[in-house]
DNA sequence: GCCGGTCCTTGCGCCAAAGCAAGGACAGCG
DNA sequence: CGCTGTCCTTGCTTTGGCGCAAGGACCGGC
C-alpha cells in the first residue's frame, strides 16, 4: 500500500490530504448531490492508490475486499475463460466506482480490474461502505443509480451481440466511447483512450483480425483516422449510419447493368 | 385496472386484502429481511393485476409509472430491434421485481415487459417507491442486491455471448432456467416455463432453426425429453458438460483407424 | 542507433450457423 | 370433429467472419 502511494503522480499526490479527497468527491457527478456530512465519512475513509499501465487493481477469484472510485486514467473491467481469452466487460472513465461486485456474493471478485493507463484510485473498504450505506439513504440510491446505468448498458450489449452483425457492434463500441470519454483534437474525436485492436475486439465480441480489417477499412474511406493504439473518428454521421445498418450516404440503389 | 382486477385468478384474487399482500411480502426472499413497519407500508402501496398469456405489462418507450412484483406465473422481459427481431433479456420468475428501470433515465421504459403464461403482478407507483426508498435504507440496499445479481447475470450473458458457441449457450441458457426455476417430475427436471423454440433461441442469441435442431439432437442422444413448449431434463451433468465444452462422456480419443 | 517486444495488417481456406423453405404435428375453438 | 393458427422439424444453400500465419510498423530501452 505504502509503496503505492509513493507512486503517485505529483498531480494527484494531494490526494493524501483529506479535504483534497472531499474535494475530489464533491466534483464528482456520483457523489455531489450528497450532504457534507456524507461527504466528510467518506472523504476519511477512501484510500489513495496508484497504478501503472497493465498492473491488476482487482483479481477475479480474490477475496474483495475493497469499493473503488477511478480518479485519474482508465481502467478495463474484465472477464477470463477457461481457455485464456478475454472479455472486456465495462471500460471505467474516470470519477466512477468499480469492485461494486463486493458488496455481495460471498465476497469473491466476478472479474479483474486492469489499469489501461497510469491510474490513481481511491478505494474504501467494503465493512465501511457497508455501514455507511446503511446510514446514508441517498447514498446507497446513488449506487443504485450507478448499477442501474451499468445495467442498462450491458443488456444493449446483449441485444447488440444478438442481434447486430460484426461491422455495427464495432461501430456502436467506438461510438459509445466517443460519447462517454471522447475528446476533441484538431484531427477530430479521439475516442479517449490507449486502446489496441486487441481490446477493441474483446469489446465488441469479435477478433483481433476482423476488427483490424474493419479499421483499415473505415480508415481507408475517410470515417476515421487511426494509429497505433489510438482512434479519431473523423466523421461520426457516418459512423452512426454503419452502426444502424443504413447504405453510405454516397451509395444508390443497386441497379444491374442489363 | 379495474377490469384487470376482476381478471385474478381465484387462488390470488385475496392480494385484494393488504394483509394478504402483506404476508406474501413477508416470504418472498426479497422483502423478507425488512423491519414490519417497511412492509407495511409495501402492502399499502402496492396493487394488483392480473394477465394473460402474451399481454404487454410494460410497454418498451411508454412513460414509466410502475415497479412490479410478480406473484405468480412467467415473464419475459424483451427489447425489439427496428426490424422487428426480439432479444430476451431476463426471465422474471416469481417474487421477483421487474421495471425497476422506471427509478431513471427519463421515465420511459427501456424494455417491455410481457406475460409468458397467466400472470398476477403487485404494482407499485414510482413516486410512491422513491419516497419509501429515500425513508428505509434497508429496502434500498434490497433493490441494490437485485440490480448487483442481474448485472452479474447479465455480464456473464455477454461473455458466453462472446466466447461460446451456439450449442455451449443453449446449454448454458437451459441450465440457468433448471436452476432458477426447474421443477423435478417424474421423468425429470423441467425447466419451469413454457417456452417455444423462438424463446430459447431469443434467450441464447440464435435462431429458430438451430435452437430446434440442438434440442432434436439432445433428445436423439437421450439428454434432454421435449414437448411443445416444454424442455425437461434427463440427464443434467451430461447438459453441463456440453456447456462447459468438454468431450460427452461417452466418446474416447479419437485414433484414426489406419 | 540497434534490437526485442508489442502491436497492426492482410491474404487464404474453411466451417459453424444463418437464411430460406416446405412439410408436419399439435392445440384450441367453434 | 374438422379447421385454423401456432409451433416444430429438417433439408439445402450460402456466407460472415474466424483461425492461422507471415510480414511489417512502431516504440522504448540499452
Amino acid at each position: 500500500m505504502s509503496a503505492n502511494l509513493q507512486r503517485l503522480p505529483e498531480e494527484t499526490r494531494n490526494l493524501w490530504c483529506e479535504s483534497e479527497r472531499q474535494r475530489f468527491l464533491r466534483a464528482s457527478p456520483l457523489f455531489h448531490s450528497l450532504p457534507p456530512l456524507v461527504l466528510d465519512d467518506l472523504a476519511v475513509a477512501f484510500r489513495p492508490t496508484a497504478w501503472q499501465r497493465g498492473e491488476f487493481i482487482v483479481r477475479e477469484a480474490d477475496p474483495a475486499q475493497n469499493v473503488y472510485v477511478l480518479v485519474e486514467g482508465r481502467v478495463k473491467f474484465i472477464q477470463e475463460t477457461d481457455d485464456g481469452r478475454e472479455v472486456i466487460l465495462h471500460l471505467i472513465p474516470s470519477g466512477e466506482i468499480f469492485g461494486v461486485e463486493g458488496l455481495w456474493a460471498g465476497k469473491t471478485c466476478r472479474a479483474s480490474a486492469v489499469a489501461m493507463d497510469r491510474a490513481t484510485v481511491l478505494g474504501i473498504a467494503v465493512p465501511t461502505l457497508m455501514a455507511l450505506l446503511a446510514r446514508h439513504p441517498s447514498l446507497t440510491l446513488a449506487f443504485l443509480q450507478v448499477l442501474g446505468r451499468r445495467l442498462r448498458d450491458t443488456e444493449a450489449r446483449v441485444r447488440d451481440l444478438q442481434t447486430e452483425q460484426v461491422e455495427g457492434r464495432i461501430a456502436r463500441a467506438v461510438l459509445r466511447l466517443v460519447h462517454r470519454m471522447g475528446r476533441k483534437t484538431s484531427e477530430g474525436i479521439d475516442v479517449g483512450v490507449r486502446l489496441t485492436r486487441q481490446d477493441l475486439a474483446e469489446l465488441s465480441g469479435t477478433t483481433l483480425s476482423t476488427a483490424s480489417r474493419t479499421l483499415s477499412a473505415w480508415s481507408r474511406d475517410g470515417v476515421i483516422r487511426t494509429r497505433r493504439e489510438q482512434i479519431i473518428v473523423l466523421d461520426p454521421h457516418r459512423l452512426a449510419a454503419i452502426a444502424e445498418n443504413l447504405p453510405p450516404p454516397g451509395s444508390r440503389p443497386h441497379v444491374p447493368a442489363e
